[in-house]
DNA sequence: GTAGGGTTAG
């Protein structure tokens, strides 16, 4: 027996003559229809075949890519014929040749297939007939398995049915993977007549056919349904198993059925069905999405004692997890771990770990993640860029900022946009850099965005560090003009100006807040007038801090604080801080332990900090004197901070700085970070000699010294 | 490349 071998490889495109008649005879739309699959068809070969390379004539449109079986007949037509002995080894490539040939053929026929969703009864048994007689079960399986559209599936379906007339087996397969079809066009409905059909037909269903109804029900966001098939297996005779265990796990876990979802892990724990990486995935979100990250944490652990290996989707699930619940100290280690683990991290990986890190200011590791990113070709997203930015704006990384924004303009992949702009002006504002960021304003108006109330919010800031007061009430005109309403955080913005402002230039600035905000600017008038009077102070403090979003509630105190700093009246500042504490807006202040007094400042502002440090040692030597007995260790905490909105010099260095001034004997703690820690005999001996100079209480702690300039950061 | 299997961020 010798192989009849076309040596030419026009077997991916036939002549026309080739094309059987009932298609150029009869239907000329059709044949319309047939063209244009053909064109793309043509297009995606040409990349990918050396044949068609080699042979372009043999790309004329007027081919047809699915015409013909090239192994249905033996009546070829090409030029050369090549006889083969079968046992020699040029047979073995001719066979191989032969079937990817065949193989690409079937490709082909189901593109034309899926090109027209769905084809018309006739589109599609014309497109069959290609087929001619010879369609085996195996043929008709690989057909069905790649048909996306329903509707198109189950007309192949029952063309195959009548064409090869399966029995028992074959008959299940055919149905079971036409079923798939209808997941991939989420037709549930279909999927369930489909599975009636079957029965009437007198085939019976298996453990594939409910795996695939219920992973069908779970797609299609109808878990009641994958519940309800779940529960009918057995009453077909049929027991499940791992696969539809495993499916159901995933179907509870998405709709966060957790008690559900367990017991079916824990059954197939106990029956020691292997569970994949994928499953565990769903389990691990399950508990993430309900804030329960340590429980998803122990379902990770349990997998790898199992011996279940993480893949890079249980990794950024877990990575998802941590950024959810804000544990951004955690996800270096996750991250360390899969990356030893050998499992490389994708885009899903690498963007949730730079959400986490800019959301948590860890600066350096953030630019690590940029740079591993464009490293590896990934474009970033609008977001990405804009968390960067913001990150930047939060702790003044200007070069870095600026170098982000030209990656994004030039990207080719997005462009800035309103909070790009917004973030950029933020950052040179914050630094005080005036022309830069009038530069950048410009540029936001030439893309067509109006400047926001948070870029008019940042110029204010700029202006005011630059001591161009008349351009801070230029921009507060804008905003009106803008029909702007100026909200707290703009005001909060005007009072800190004031803190910078020439006494003598005071007036503008009140004017404007005046405008802004009546009540703020009342107490503000009250606060710079060094009116008396407190019970009508307090009073009215109260109203305004009580009127305000609870969110704003603590800035515009620390704020009105600062501004008390500044105008010299350390009394109004305490009382404000008093007030702050009494309403709750400040809480846990200080705190006292067997071991050690503590006293908190993070996230309070500079004059806030400084007033509360105040109080603190006075506090301190009001026990001493009444003979309390002082603990082992005595700490100030200001945190790390990263934010240098407030100054540049930053709470940690101006505490220091004023803790240097007092002669106070803290030292900043080698081990922990954003720590002031003193002994109890060094500060007994402190607080002893400095009462009996002078009284604290009193003591003037302004940071820069200047009459009115306190707290100045330019 | 020939009947099951998806799962991950905002």
């Amino acid at each position: 027996m010798a192989f009849h071998i076309c040596s030419s490889h026009s077997s991916l495109f036939h002549n026309r003559q080739s094309f059987p008649s009932s298609f150029s005879s009869s239907s000329s739309s059709l044949h319309n229809f047939l063209f244009s699959n053909v064109a793309s068809s043509c297009k995606r070969l040409m990349l990918h075949s050396k044949a068609s390379l080699h042979h372009p004539k043999t790309h004329a449109p007027h081919q047809d890519a699915v015409s013909r079986d090239p192994d249905a007949n033996s009546s070829s037509l090409s030029k050369t014929r090549v006889w083969v002995n079968p046992s020699s080894p040029r047979a073995k490539h001719f066979r191989t040749k032969s079937s990817s040939s065949r193989y690409s053929y079937l490709t082909r026929l189901v593109e034309s297939l899926n090109s027209s969703a769905p084809p018309t009864a006739q589109h599609a048994s014309t497109i069959l007939k290609g087929l001619e007689d010879n369609v085996s079960e195996r043929d008709a399986v690989f057909i069905l398995d790649k048909i996306v559209n329903s509707v198109t599936a189950a007309f192949v379906l029952r063309y195959f049915l009548d064409k090869i007339k399966p029995a028992g087996d074959t008959e299940l397969v055919l149905y079971n993977v036409t079923l798939k079809a209808f997941r991939k066009s989420r037709d549930f409905e279909g999927a369930e007549k489909l599975f009636d059909e079957m029965i009437q037909r007198g085939v019976k269903p298996d453990n594939i056919t409910f795996s695939t109804l219920i992973n069908s029900a779970r797609m299609c966001a109808l878990p009641n349904k994958a519940v309800e098939w779940f529960e009918k297996v057995r009453s077909f005779g049929c027991e499940p198993d791992a696969m539809v265990y495993s499916a159901m796990v995933s179907a509870y876990a998405q709709t966060n059925n957790v008690d559900m979802a367990l017991s079916l892990y824990d059954r197939a724990k106990a029956e020691k069905w292997s569970l994949d990486a994928s499953t565990f995935s769903s389990l691990i979100k399950m508990h993430g999405v309900s804030g329960n990250y340590d429980e998803g944490l122990r379902i990770f652990q349990e997998m790898k004692v199992l011996g279940v290996k993480p893949n890079v989707v249980t990794y950024n699930t877990l990575l998802g997890g941590l950024f959810r619940s804000k544990r951004s100290w955690q996800a270096k280690n996750i991250y360390k771990e899969m990356v030893t683990d050998g499992v490389s991290p994708d885009f899903i990986t690498y963007s949730t770990l730079l959400r986490i890190y800019a959301g948590a200011q860890y600066s350096d590791d953030a630019f690590g993640i940029y740079e591993e990113m464009k490293g590896h070709g990934m474009d970033m997203s609008v977001d990405l860029y804009n968390r960067l930015l913001a990150m930047c704006a939060d702790v003044g990384c200007i070069d870095e900022a600026v170098e982000i924004f030209e990656d994004m303009k030039s990207s080719g992949t997005c462009q800035p946009n309103r909070l790009s702009f917004s973030s950029l002006i933020t950052v040179y504002s914050c630094n005080g850099k005036v022309s830069e960021a009038e530069g950048i304003l410009n540029e936001m108006i030439q893309f067509g965005f109006q400047p926001t109330i948070y870029v008019l919010t940042s110029l204010v800031q700029c202006y005011g560090k630059a001591k161009r007061t008349d351009d801070v009430v230029k921009i507060f005109k804008q905003l009106v003009d803008l029909d702007i309403v100026p909200d707290v955080q703009f005001c909060c913005c005007l009072l800190n100006v004031m803190t910078q402002t020439p006494i003598e230039e005071l007036g503008k600035i009140i004017e404007c807040i005046e405008k802004a905000n009546t009540q703020l600017g009342s107490v503000v008038r009250y606060l710079v007038e060094e009116k008396k009077g407190d019970g009508d102070f307090r009073k009215e403090i109260s109203e305004l801090l009580n009127s305000v979003d609870v969110k704003v509630k603590k800035p515009l105190c620390n704020c009105l604080i600062d501004l008390c700093i500044s105008l010299n009246v350390p009394n109004r500042a305490r009382d404000l801080l008093d007030l702050g504490l009494t309403l709750e807006i400040y809480k846990n202040l200080q705190s006292r332990s067997q071991n050690q007094w503590s006293l908190h400042l993070k996230k309070l502002s500079i004059g806030a900090a400084m007033t509360a440090l105040n109080v603190w040692i006075n506090d301190l030597s009001k026990a001493l004197e009444s003979g309390e007995d002082l603990p082992p260790l005595l700490g100030v905490n200001t945190g790390q901070g990263k934010h240098k909105y407030v100054s540049d010099k930053g709470l940690v260095s101006v505490c220091e700085s004023h803790l240097r001034k007092l002669n106070a004997p803290f030292h900043e703690a080698p081990d922990k970070a954003g720590w002031f820690l003193v002994t109890r005999d060094a500060a007994i001996s402190w607080l002893e000699s400095s009462s009996s100079t002078e009284s604290i209480s009193d003591l003037n702690f302004q940071v820069s010294g200047g009459s009115t300039v306190a707290f100045q950061s330019g």
